[in-house]
DNA sequence: TTGCTTACATACAAATATGAATGTATATTA
DNA sequence: TAATATACATTCATATTTGTATGTAAGCAA
């Protein structure tokens, strides 16, 4: 197979990030090669260069083409404008997040392989940091979800709307 | 330095441990070579090979070190004797684990390097099943505090006790 | 004191991985 | 339709890492 049709590529582009974050999920990120994954996904190395220039370029992609839409969705679910009772807000939140991290398996794995089959050093920091910046969005709408619900008088009054957000986020 | 006493035999092999966690926590686990790890002790391959015999050995160590003292004095802190305050028992515990971490630089490390900074995957994922196993003891000791709690009427009628000990592990 | 063992250092061979260079047949475009 | 760019496969040079093998000086026991 040597050219195919700009269509197809993105097919064989798409089969590499799909290879990619199996071969993550059963051998961790620093252990598989760029040949295993080119080999999972049935193309050679020189296809997996032409489409990313190095491992943590197609690690990016692949977190990234499923974490997106996810933290959008999350911050979607977060919109502040409904008022009327915060903390169903926040559970709701919640239950939907874990709806699509129950529904999209490949969401799963790649939040399995940022959990416990990647290890943030050097270029990974960079994504660590990433992650944490996107979560703080989240932590602030958190906060402000609590504070309300705090001046609604949902809350005991020694509750800290900041450490509960945290406490959330956290722990989910 | 060629042949060394017994005594500072000792003293190298702690100084390679030392020094694993060091570039381990720095570089990550799979990405640090025993080259490095040997050069961070001030000695040669030759020397780390011939304390361990390779670098997962060398990582359980590293780990067992710091872990089995940390996993015992918790276990300590959970005793069941103490039948009073079962939610203040609880809280001395968390407060008690806490302060371990606090105190010792070389256990937060390996916290570090085991959070973050290592892939469970292959030999490792056996590590990682023991720390569950670790873990499993701890969970079932809770549950039977919250228990206790609950049958003092510490609790609320609607809570589980074995969610509550699965929470406040997770959470710690 | 001799002989054996220990605690390493040094050297070597093999495996593995990387990135780039090159080749090539086909899409695409002018 | 000719020229060019694309989407790969193949090849190659170069590190890097590993485990082992070998060397060696000093410690230790008899």
């Amino acid at each position: 197979m040597v050219r195919q049709t700009k269509e197809n590529a993105e097919l064989t582009r798409q089969r590499i990030i799909d290879a990619a974050r199996q071969v993550f999920l059963e051998r961790g990120v620093s252990r598989t090669s760029m040949e295993q994954i080119a080999t999972a996904a049935g193309v050679t190395r020189g296809a997996v260069y032409w489409h990313f220039s190095n491992k943590t370029e197609l690690f990016s992609v692949m977190r990234e083409q499923v974490f997106l839409p996810l933290i959008d969705r999350m911050d979607d679910n977060l919109q502040l404008e409904n008022n009327e009772d915060p903390l169903a807000h926040i559970e709701n939140f919640l239950n939907g997040t874990i709806q699509a991290l129950n529904e999209s398996s490949a969401t799963r794995e790649t939040y399995e392989i940022m959990m416990i089959k990647c290890e943030y050093v050097e270029e990974f920091s960079e994504v660590l940091r990433q992650i944490l910046n996107n979560c703080d969005g989240i932590i602030q709408k958190l906060e402000q979800l609590y504070q309300r619900a705090k001046n609604k008088g949902q809350l005991r009054a020694s509750k800290d709307p900041a450490q509960l957000a945290l406490d959330t986020h956290l722990f989910f």
